[in-house]
RNA sequence: GUGAGUGUAGCUCAGUUGGUUAGAGCAUCUGGUUGUGGUCCAGAGGGUCGUGGGUUCAAAUCCCAUCACUCACCCCA
């Protein structure tokens, strides 16, 4: 590529039509999915006020450290790329007083989102990430139902039989708080033995350690302090009650005291999807109870329960496990005509087809019949329509089945009729914009 | 942010120890065939070899820098 030509920035990349097949499927998933179990699709702005996120995914998370798309307007107002889903949501459900909405408030999304990241494969800058959010009730049962949505999404998609399903209770942030002083303080003497990004996390982040990769904190990491020993009894039994819904909805789990997830608001509950064989490294979703984020950020008390999932990861491991998505955007019908009286009738008669849910083309350029017929041929079409000059006189046109190479001839106002019965009923692209509702 | 690998046509890749005008397959376009596609045959277009600099009589090839991609770490979607 020559210096002066144009690409993409670091980190981005264009949806091309075949991966658009997969973007317009997993979609059409989640939107069926969500309406089912009654969630409504909310849309946030690409970007918000910065504090919108630094409030509520922690200032030392490293999404807002590092990862966040950050810059000035005229005015001089920091607004930052949305680099997660959640925070938006709750700033429009107190902005709007959907604590006066019944109760609780089911919402998705599905959106591009921005993180400033070194760009690996599943990794972007710009990404689209669909979640769920239960606001304004606490119950495990809740808990369970985005879980067991989640699980459907997965399922549809043919990808749940790679992924596991990983569980923690992190507890409320009191005994959090509590836990990381016990925490520090064992590791307090033992900062030799701790590598350098554990000992910066040490001080802020103490949870982080207990995740490190590095074979002496690992070994340190198995000697500290359990947890579940100083979370709160109340988020406990919800654990155990979460865990026997998911067992009575047979939805297998994997108990993983590691995940704890990177924002700050999450209480309770704490889950990621893994891939089976590469693991944490191509999670594929995660989320959690956030009960205390709808407070912090100026709203009522309120708790709720969410997920988020990344769509490239989702195709990634789709084209991985060889599955395919159905085209939509395959054609029925190539028109081939032939003079300009010819020509005149197929704008019609495409128009005509289209009407009926037929997906037609026509090469209205110029052009022999032999060239057009290349053409269909190369669009992969199962029928052509051919009008030349002595179907213009008789009012006729041919209808050519591609694959078998037959042909017949019928009036031309007969062809609409007749290819949708060729083409069958279930297979057409109807679109009926007669729904539209007066008052 | 740290470390490693890779950059040759739209795509997949050859290109020897540095040596004339940089190649192939697929794809695209044209013609053989101005009323019938797929096959076949003939031909064409498309590259400042990622970019910039250096070494050399000579660089796709060696050196340095830079950019991009890929992988690992980190973290997550």
């Amino acid at each position: 590529m020559a210096e002066n030509t144009f690409r993409s920035p670091k980190g981005v990349h264009d949806i091309l039509p075949k991966d658009h097949e997969y973007h317009t499927y997993i979609k059409k998933v989640i939107r069926h999915r969500a309406r089912q179990a009654g969630f409504r699709r909310i849309t946030t702005p690409m970007f918000e006020n910065t504090r919108v996120f630094a409030q509520s995914i922690g200032e030392t998370s490293d999404i807002v450290s590092k990862e966040m798309y950050t810059f000035a307007d005229k005015k001089g107002r920091s607004l930052t790329l949305k680099p997660e889903g959640t925070a938006g949501v709750v700033r429009s459900f107190i902005q709007h007083g959907m604590n006066k909405l019944p109760q609780p408030v089911l919402l998705y999304y599905i959106e591009p989102h921005f993180r400033y990241d070194r760009p690996q494969k599943g990794r972007y800058r710009q990404f689209w990430q669909f979640g769920f959010e239960i606001i304004g009730e606490s119950d495990p049962a809740l808990d369970a139902q985005i879980i067991q949505l989640s699980h459907k999404v997965n399922e549809d998609l043919g990808i749940d039989g790679i992924l596991t399903l990983q569980l923690n209770t992190i507890g409320l942030p009191e005994s959090r708080t509590e836990y990381m002083q016990v925490l520090q303080d064992f590791y307090a003497g033992k900062e030799r033995s701790l590598c350098e990004t554990c000992l910066n996390r040490l001080d802020k982040n103490p949870l982080r350690l207990l995740d490190c990769k590095e074979e002496d904190c690992q070994i340190l990491a198995k000697l500290a302090p359990d947890m579940r020993d100083y979370i709160d009894k109340e988020s406990l039994a919800y654990h155990e009650e979460l865990l026997s819904y998911l067992d009575e909805m047979e939805i297998e789990y994997t108990e993983n005291k590691k995940i704890i997830r990177g924002l700050d608001y999450y209480t309770k509950t704490v889950f990621e999807f893994w891939d089976r064989e590469t693991g944490a490294q191509n999670a594929i979703g995660g989320g959690g109870r956030y009960d205390g984020l709808i407070e912090q950020m100026g709203g009522q008390n309120t708790p709720a329960v969410g997920y988020a999932a990344g769509i490239e990861r989702i195709i990634a491991n789709m084209k991985r496990e060889k599955i395919r998505v159905p085209s939509k955007d395959d054609l029925h019908v190539f028109v081939a005509q032939l003079g300009k009286e010819a020509k005149k009738k197929c704008l019609v008669l495409i128009d005509e087809l289209r009407e009926e849910g037929i997906k037609a083309m026509g090469a209205l350029g110029k052009g022999s019949i032999g060239v057009q017929l290349k053409m269909a041929d190369k669009f992969n079409v199962p029928y052509a329509i051919l009008i030349g000059l002595t179907e213009v006189r008789e009012k006729t046109a041919i209808i050519r089945d591609m694959q078998k190479g037959t042909q017949e001839t019928l009036p031309i106002n007969k062809v609409p009729a007749r290819l949708v019965k060729m083409i069958g009923e279930n297979n057409l692209d109807k679109y009926s914009p007669g729904e539209l509702l007066y008052s």
